[in-house]
DNA sequence: CACTCTACCTGTGCGC
DNA sequence: TGCGCACAGGTAGAGT
């Protein structure tokens, strides 16, 4: 157990939502191609922009036809059987506890589940999520949704990535956070970010060196491909089902595996966020010593 | 613009 | 044993 946090507890960040992704794309039979004969609807609020009864009308007879993904969204993407050019799309974001997986239809309903979408071969595609913070969407068109996210944080390009600094003056960890600038991290990935990258939470955006920017770089992409590579986090053993091992997350009081030093924890932007003091120093001649040896 | 606070929500840990 | 409070998280929206 983790300060509160139970063993169903996701935290879905990108890697998570990655995660789901494959399970879903790569699903033997896929999920493509399937049909959605029944929409149940167990928690009305789940849906976002449209009332829960056109929801299910208009999901309905729908098939599933392709799956992507932007920052910690899913968007699935449906055609009507008879009505080849007519798109709609289901988007999916599962915030803080929400789980998406497909089960055999006559397995029973649990305490959270929100959803089932009910598949003509008898599988189900279920969301669960006991915090009740999920949403869902069907669209004509996705991008109003998706509008205010910034470029997905796997595969960004590090020209781009360097580039956008010079419009923001903030906090590095809520400036990481903020999905209009970057999409796809959440609070533990931010704070495994700012550890490898060796960069103090609390450090302002501009007075970040092009080496900081660029070791940040780095450790955003590898991280987050070790984690998509590792199926999402695990923290203390407890924590989702993934492999990839946390260094700081949930570890204050702990010794720090690169130094020794103790983790502290500390709140930044009102969000817990831990620490190594050793190997994330706040220095703000970081920029002037870096200028004196180029 | 940058930030802070609150609301949403529930299961869990802790202090008393 | 049990009560009540604080806390965890992502996002939106309001306020400073």
């Amino acid at each position: 157990m983790l300060n509160g946090v139970s063993d169903y507890a996701r935290m879905p960040e990108l890697p998570e939502v990655e995660s789901v992704l494959r399970s879903l794309r790569d699903c033997t039979p896929p999920l493509m191609g399937r049909v959605i004969s029944h929409v149940c609807l167990l928690l009305d609020s789940l849906v976002s922009g449209a009332s829960p009864d056109k929801f299910r009308a208009l999901l309905e007879g729908m098939m599933f036809s392709s799956i992507r993904r932007h920052g910690k969204y899913l968007i699935f993407s449906l055609t009507r059987a008879g009505k080849r050019f007519r798109e709609s799309f289901l988007i999916v974001h599962l915030r803080m506890t929400g789980r998406l997986f497909l089960v055999l239809q006559e397995q029973a309903v649990e305490k959270h589940t929100r959803m089932s979408l009910q598949l003509e071969d008898g599988f189900a595609l279920r969301f669960d999520d006991p915090r009740k913070f999920g949403r869902v969407w069907l669209v004509d068109d996705p991008a109003p949704v998706l509008s205010g996210l910034g470029p997905d944080a796997l595969g960004i390009d590090q020209d781009v990535f360097a580039s956008m600094f010079s419009t923001y003056r903030r906090q590095i960890k809520p400036l990481l956070l903020d999905q209009s600038f970057i999409a796809g991290i959440g609070n533990i990935y931010a704070d495994e970010i700012l550890f490898r990258s060796g960069i103090h939470p609390l450090t302002t955006s501009g007075e970040l060196s092009n080496m900081d920017i660029e070791r940040l770089y780095r450790a955003i992409q590898g991280i987050l491909a070790e984690a998509v590579e590792a199926n999402g986090a695990n923290i203390d053993g407890v924590f989702d089902a993934g492999r990839f091992v946390v260094n700081v997350y949930g570890r204050g009081g702990k010794q720090c595996a690169k130094c020794g030093s103790t983790i502290v924890k500390i709140k930044v932007g009102q969000r817990g966020t831990h620490v190594c003091s050793f190997c994330q120093k706040l220095s703000p001649d970081r920029l002037t010593s870096y200028n004196k040896l180029t």
